[in-house]
DNA sequence: CATGAATGAGCCTTCATTCAT
DNA sequence: AATGAATGAAGGCTCATTCAT
């Protein structure tokens, strides 16, 4: 069942909506209905009508994120090296959500919004599990890694990139850590 | 720096501010003056006296806690052992900001309303990159590591800890997660 | 007077609409014209047209219970013995008061929305004063009572039926007590 | 347990919030605490403060002529005729809920706001039975009435004399209908 | 005729902070 | 020092009604 198809105005004014938006998400502005009507220029009700709650609105905001994110998960399903196939994954996941504000907060949220929120959750979940399951039995993760685990870590490191000040060096921040994460700190 | 003396029942003051906002805090409530004034059975004025703000109050819950990371971290320096010694502090540090929720919002933290957390802050980032150095001399840690690096990835494994689901498994979920990091999640 | 004929689809709306309204009259929801629109499955426009405002869908959904009360009280005239047609009418109007939720509020406005309404009304109370002065003339009513009184006193009656707490002993409770009213609390 | 004596100038907002709600209800305005904290001069807050719901100002409203019903209804307990003493408790009780436009809602709610509120329809509700019982044994009330039905016919009464238009003759009208109801519309 | 998106006034409630007592 | 009443901006949400499509 696809949404269905919005009249011309209203189209326009969700898509105003959902700029707005992502403008705010990306200044670290929280999203508040009011707020966001009031910029966008159009009433309150008009942006309650297309988004019950701020949580929706947001990942609405997340939405392509995501997509763009399980969309790379299918392909690295594709990939024969199950180590290069995770590792990248985990990379780009990493990058995505520290290039884009409204991801982890939805990733980390235990309730969702929206179906489609949950459908994307859930699809990425099991792409991530399968990468992980086929680089285990490859032998080049360790074992006590699970799956209910990668979400948890990456979610921790992009934490972590926010924490460390300097915001330029965010991504490259998160990289490094990545980085670190699956070389291990310590040394041989 | 001691604080000023104060009278018998305005210490007594202060310790139940403390108190009942060490327990808020441990069940996860955000610190409101107000409410805590309430439930401490005094006026909102006297706590306001006390702690100018929610951040002052809860950076006072947080002190002990700092502290003792500080003093562990004084006893690594005297451990010969420079790879034990960094372990056994990151080890500390994580536990500590998952077992109390005070910490890891004032070390996340970007600026403190007490000079005291500055201090203590200092000191521990200090500390940490000592124990960082000596370990790299070691050679047991990678070279690429900066003493920066320890804060932030400490709090995003806390982080970690907390987005996982079950909250029973915190502690031990973040263990796992710091010996993962330590050992890097990829064999060898 | 008979309402201008609609076409086939637009009586179908009609319908619908009343009925939705019915239903929703009946579990002691408000009429909200959006609210309706949406269960009746089409636009609020569309609803608008043909009810300007809830109350005069309101008073559609009471216009059949209002009907079947004249028409009841039109048989009543006929009724030789004064008493017990005015007694039997009055039963029928606290009756339908207390079992179609629609009609109470209708009855007890000050001002209508539709003209069929205020036409219904009047009917009613002429009916009314028409029973109510043959019972005086036949000496079994007391003669203070105007035929001004007979609405107020019905809707007294099924009101308090409704302050009683028990719902579902409504329509008995409404009938013990205008026997009360009829034959008077106190005793001889 | 009585409520804390309140400093004087809360005291005089309370006074004011009050003297506002209660012009407010004589002039059938629905109260509105933002509403009456404008028209008061006062912060919301203020009045949220001293009453955390517009019901439980209501109540405070009705509170005074509640317990004047109260009182009156002790004394007519000494009142050696016992026909007298019911009908004099339920003409004042009548004339109260026409006059004073906060008993109505308060005494016909299923649920209070106010302990207070509880307390005192409790005492109401007792003085009724009491009244009543000895009515019915002194054999100048009907056996089928019971003490549960006199606050709704009460009720009834006055929503009665409401629903009659002249709001100038209310008074007189809710006695004529208490009569009414006392000595039955029909004629022995 | 039908649709349903848009509007925005209006009500509710919370809470950080001040300041008279 | 302590008290706690007062403040009022701020945010949340609903709903009757209009009007472009």
């Amino acid at each position: 069942m696809t949404t269905a198809p919005l009249r011309k105005d209203a189209a326009r004014n969700w898509e105003r909506i959902v700029a707005v938006a992502r403008d705010l998400v990306a200044e670290g502005t929280p999203l508040q209905l009011n707020d966001i009507a009031r910029r966008a220029g159009m009433g309150v009700g008009t942006v309650y009508r297309h988004f019950p709650t701020a949580e929706a609105l947001l990942e609405t905001v997340a939405a392509p994120g995501l997509e763009a994110l399980a969309g790379h998960g299918e392909q690295a399903l594709a990939d024969d090296d199950a180590g290069r196939a995770l590792a990248g994954f985990l990379a780009r996941t990493v990058e995505a959500q520290v290039t884009d504000a409204a991801l982890a907060p939805v990733t980390a949220a235990p309730a969702d919004a929206l179906p489609r929120t949950t459908e994307l959750k859930r699809t990425l979940r099991s792409v991530g599990r399968e990468l992980l399951e086929r680089a285990r039995d490859a032998r080049v993760v360790r074992a006590d890694l699970s799956a209910d685990d990668l979400v948890p870590l990456m979610c921790g490191i992009a934490y972590a990139a926010q924490v460390h000040a300097d915001p330029a060096a965010r991504v490259e921040t998160a990289r490094r850590y990545l980085t670190a994460l699956l070389g291990g700190l310590y040394v041989g």
